[in-house]
DNA sequence: TTCCTTGACATACATTCTGTATGTTTGTTA
DNA sequence: TAACAAACATACAGAATGTATGTCAAGGAA
């Protein structure tokens, strides 16, 4: 077995970040030892610190994948929709889609935010999946809306997305919060008119 | 210095949780050491291990009482409003005043969920600030209103609070924070008997 | 008051984990 | 094939957690 070092490389982390990403999952980070995590992948602690920094980077590695394939889940889900409105309901299905894998949401929205601190993780977001919204955002109310009103929207929104995500993976109804979050989007996009005229 | 037993009891709880509370809030739960915190409430880690069961249950006890501030705080500021989206609104304003006082975000809306897990939290959040919110809704919306939808819906305008107060907490500007939540309650109100009409 | 029990700690210890420093093997290049 | 570098493995130092044991003051009972 005669393997390149590059290869070999790839194997390593990728071994390394899938035993961890388990562990993660099932005990969290602060209980999951890095002596656990090399025993899984089948190599020694050797490699994994050097290959990362120390837990945190191998935290925020996986953490990084894991969004970049909910961004990538997205949009390839997105497809044409008649309406702004519409295209922000097919967005959070796509996005509730996306969190059903299991352990995401644990990864994504509890360890990644306490570890890494809350503006990382949102700067990981908001380069993947808090785009869209965003863009979604402002097809709905105008490009005449107020930009700083659009980004605390999005922001209070895409907050509501992974809470409801979270309800989802710990069993509640998906549909009864697809139907809530069309109520706020139908909301939104009636209302919108009353916030411009104040500030036009 | 002749204390009753009661009164050690309580002057040792309280100056563990006041050192360990200013000690998470600037260093994580994860990176202070239980020396550090015996070590700034001015005992040793025999009264920590005495009081509380471990590292998890001092930051549970201080999460509870933080989170009894804050509910306490909002029933003080709450009186009477002409509306029910004004009282949903003043009830809101109330919550970003009591998650003004520092570390307050962090501790209950970062570290909270991370190590307790977000079944614990919630379940502590629902005891105290968080059925303000439901029976404001349902005010605002009618007693006929479907309950799962309110509840989901308390559930997503909560975590949108939440992350409203982590916005204002890191420098954001609270009025446009908040001016987003009047809309969004605005379209809740004026859209509500759309949904129910579909359901009943 | 005296004795005895219990609560409230303090101290010492065993285990375990993290990060680093050093050693060894394997691939790569000149 | 000789030299070098990357990819590991092993050994070690420091520190932290939780526990077990020891000590001392508080508080009833005789």
């Amino acid at each position: 077995m005669a393997r390149s070092n590059p290869e070999r490389s790839q194997a390593t982390r990728l071994a390394l970040m899938d035993a961890a990403k388990d562990l993660f999952i099932k005990k969290g980070f602060a209980d999951t030892a890095t002596p656990d995590i090399v025993r899984a992948a089948g190599v020694t602690r050797g490699a994994l610190y050097h290959h990362f920094e120390d837990k945190k980077a191998l935290l925020t590695a996986i953490v990084e994948r894991e969004a970049e394939a909910v961004a990538q889940q997205i949009a390839d889900m997105s497809v044409r929709a008649k309406s702004p409105s519409e295209a922000l309901l097919r967005g959070a299905a796509a996005y509730f889609d996306a969190m059903n894998t299991p352990g995401r949401t644990r990864l994504l929205l509890l360890e990644a935010p306490a570890i890494l601190g809350a503006a990382a993780t949102g700067a990981i977001d908001r380069g993947n999946a808090g785009s869209t919204l965003e863009t979604g955002l402002i097809e709905l109310l105008g490009p005449d809306a107020n930009r700083d009103w659009i980004a605390a929207t999005t922001n209070m929104l895409s907050a509501a997305f992974d809470c409801a995500a979270l309800a989802i993976a710990g069993g509640a109804d998906r549909s009864v919060y697809e139907r809530s979050i069309a109520v706020l989007i139908d909301g939104l996009a009636g209302q919108n008119w009353q916030y411009r005229s104040k500030r036009e």
